[in-house]
DNA sequence: GGGAGGTTACTACACTGTCAGTAAGTTGAG
DNA sequence: CTCAACTTACTGACAGTGTAGTAACCTCCC
């Protein structure tokens, strides 16, 4: 209890190998839930035998963390040096994903399936979620702020819904293009809902 | 395998037995998932053994259909004589829907974790899920149509991104609140997020 | 040679679905 | 009306499968 049996040591290669189970984890929690993943359905693309990954991880509910964890740290590289966007900038950021996510299917998957499940009973991922959204709503709430002081305008009272609607849209989205990609258009119609609840905040036209 | 084992014969008490179990069934799918939901929970809600269960069943997967059959069936009976409303009464029918389902955490648990699942692998909902969205996406489409129509304007090209941005406000909004009821106002965002978008498309602020 | 990175072998469950059997109800012929 | 023939609504036991985790051992790099 006291000492959670932390990750090992580390040689390079060994890092590496670990990258290539959180990947595969990934893909098989993405594609089947956490808890109807199973572990040898992870060690097997990687080679490995499922008491292999549990070496690495200590536990199924590690693993689900450290999965989290890992796209976190990796979708963060890509701002290396980049400042993380604000004001107007955040909101085109959240458009570009949008599009970014169209070619990645699988990643989108792991998201809308893993934050679902994290509101069952004792979920593992609960807390992660949890935090994920409180600081994106922060995150856009104060894009808005910005945006306002820039203008010179008062802040609107509807920062708050606005702030929740366009992740709640971006991930409703995601869900209905999972089930018919050919009549939902998750890019495009991010971008459009995106602009609308922008516009119904800063009343403005001069748009993203 | 031709006879696919409908259910048996019906007395009325025994209907009235079923319907439990589906309700029983509604309440474990929504707080563990379907996969993750095991008979034996279902059961003893309703003081019987799983096989009980399967006698009147048949399978598993049946009767995560039936629940969401007979859910549907029970919804529609608010209708009842009350035409199943058009045009902007429907964006007032969404909004009200919200603010009820605030009252029902359950039900909304269970639509926010089965809809997310159904898109995993060979998932016996997904066709479900996948008619219920077309369903809704065509209606609110038909609403925004007639709006237009009374209102002499042209249907703008966005009306399908709009139906399906709002369904997907909606659905976002109850995963960010079952994570934390506190700081998420359900209802009241998904008036926002709706009247925001109904304006984006319909450029008017003569509103729901 | 000692510890990291595994494997094999195994335990301990949890879960769905099958089956035989039983008690209670339903139905139709006389 | 009544009894026999049948059906329905279960239970209890169990087979079969899947799965997380553990323990003991191997083996090869530093």
């Amino acid at each position: 209890m006291s000492a959670p049996k932390r990750t090992p040591k580390a040689r390079p290669e060994t890092l590496e190998r670990r990258r290539e189970i959180l990947r595969a984890a990934m893909t098989t929690f993405g594609s089947k839930g956490y808890k109807n993943g199973p572990l040898t359905e992870i060690a097997e693309q990687v080679d490995m035998t499922h008491a292999g990954i549990l070496h690495h991880f200590g536990s199924k509910d590690q693993l689900l963390l450290e999965v989290l964890k890992y796209r976190d740290s990796s979708d963060v590289e890509d701002f290396t040096n980049q400042r993380i966007p604000d004001g107007i900038d955040l909101f085109r950021h959240l458009i570009r994903t949008a599009f970014t996510n169209e070619q990645r299917p699988g990643i989108v998957q792991a998201y809308a399936v893993l934050s679902a499940e994290s509101v069952t009973d004792d979920h593992p991922a609960r807390e992660y979620f949890q935090e994920r959204y409180t600081t994106l709503r922060r995150e856009i709430r104060e894009a808005f702020e910005l945006i306002c002081r820039q203008r010179g305008i008062d802040e609107p009272p509807t920062i708050d819904r606005a702030a929740a609607a366009i992740l709640a849209v971006m991930d409703g989205l995601q869900v209905q293009w999972l089930l018919d990609r050919e009549n939902v258009e998750l890019a495009e119609t991010s971008a459009f809902a995106i602009e609308a609840l922008v516009s119904a905040v800063i009343g403005d036209k001069a748009e993203v």
